[in-house]
DNA sequence: GCTTGAACCTACAGTTGCTGTAGCTTCTAT
DNA sequence: ATAGAAGCTACAGCAACTGTAGGTTCAAGC
């Protein structure tokens, strides 16, 4: 049986995150010793694992309740597993495009800039003024 | 003079999120009616169309705090404005180098599921071991 | 001048995914 | 037996907004 702080360290988690993921329902409630300590056995530290390698690769939470439900049903078709790994790939790949024409932006307004003093600064009249763009560059998140 | 909501449509920005910025002091608090509703001038437009523009090329509003009180001071030389832009192009490289490793093990994982059920859906099987990785793909934030 | 409805006001809760703190209790090693 | 590390609960805070409730004001049309 593993305290809180050794499933953690074992996972790469802190401590607060994995009460914090039991708190939301993600993480089952453990068992406790007599004194009201969590102790976790080998199914729960597995499952912790999924959870953060899943975080790693930028799954939100509620995309990985999904497929630790979908998880659940051995004998179902993997297509809607599949389904939500192509949404996140889509998701990354949006976030990566963003990024990219954010960057092309931020490359030109920082050469473009020969000045020395604030007042005529490329940067600043850039930023002032959207017109000077090339591209769109809005999003909703980054 | 402008109400709040002219002013948020005219730098596509929501009526809350430009009280947010005054509540913030990122927006300096605007006069009033004589009923109490702010109103608004150029200035205060030019500034709200600075921050709207500078947050679309994803710059955190701490450092938009800072551009904003360099560029109060025109005779100065534009080299912490030049190292804001540069340290904001850092973030995005960092931020894109991530995404395109999680998007190739994404692919990865998705393109190696042949399997219908499951119980051996290869999507699951990297999820639950890390090892299945190529990269390390760990980080901070997205 | 009056009415109506859109737009405004404040204050606060909720979002995502944690992280940190305070004040206390329990466990484990010596 | 005791000390200190690690655990407990409960709550506040982060970024950067967004949404809601319950009330007030503004501006246009008659």
């Amino acid at each position: 049986m593993l305290s809180i702080g050794t499933l953690a360290k074992r996972t790469g988690t802190k401590v607060q995150t994995v009460r914090y993921y039991e708190q939301i329902g993600l993480m089952p409630e453990p068992g406790r010793t007599d004194g009201g300590q969590r102790r976790y056995g080998a199914a729960e530290l597995d499952r912790l694992a999924f959870i953060r390698h899943s975080r790693d690769l930028g799954f939100p939470l509620e995309a990985i309740r999904e497929l630790l439900d979908l998880s659940d049903s051995p004998e179902k078709s993997c297509a809607q597993i599949d389904a939500v790994a192509q949404r996140q790939l889509k998701a990354v790949e949006a976030r990566i495009a963003r990024l990219q024409s954010l960057k092309a932006e931020l490359q030109r307004m920082i050469s473009e800039c020969h000045s020395d003093r604030v007042a005529d600064c490329r940067i600043l009249e850039v930023l002032r003024d959207h017109e000077e763009c090339l591209s769109d560059h809005k999003g909703p998140d980054l």
